[in-house]
DNA sequence: CGTGTGACTGGGC
DNA sequence: GGCCCAGCCACAC
């Protein structure tokens, strides 16, 4: 890992507690530089080895082809979710 | 160096 | 609640 930008998102999702989840911009804006979009994109590349899960949009929901293995990591670590889409108010990381 | 693109976001309809 | 659009930032061509 020679990017700091990557290592810090791996490094907040990573201590992202079971049934908690955190925003993208909320990610972006915790790290203070890149954009949600930065951070999309890292995950695009490294997210294979975090809790990817965790890591959802703005309104709860998540791109069709991971929402599938989500909704199973959720409801395995109870998250709250209604309709396939995690209630952020709800299971926005204590940190956050 | 200009253009297109994406695991995004907020505002408007 | 949903869809569409403009703004956003880093990266590949």
């Amino acid at each position: 890992m020679d990017d700091d930008f990557t290592e810090a998102v791996l490094e907040v999702v990573e201590q992202l507690p079971p049934g908690c989840v955190a925003t993208y911009g909320l990610i972006a804006e915790r790290l203070g530089r890149g954009g949600a979009r930065q951070v999309g994109r890292v995950m695009s590349l490294e997210g294979h080895s975090v809790p990817w899960w965790r890591v959802v949009r703005a309104d709860g929901s998540l791109p069709p082809h991971l929402v599938v293995d989500a909704q199973q990591h959720w409801r395995d670590e109870g998250t709250p979710v209604r309709n396939g889409r995690v209630i952020v108010k709800d299971a926005l990381a204590p940190d956050f």
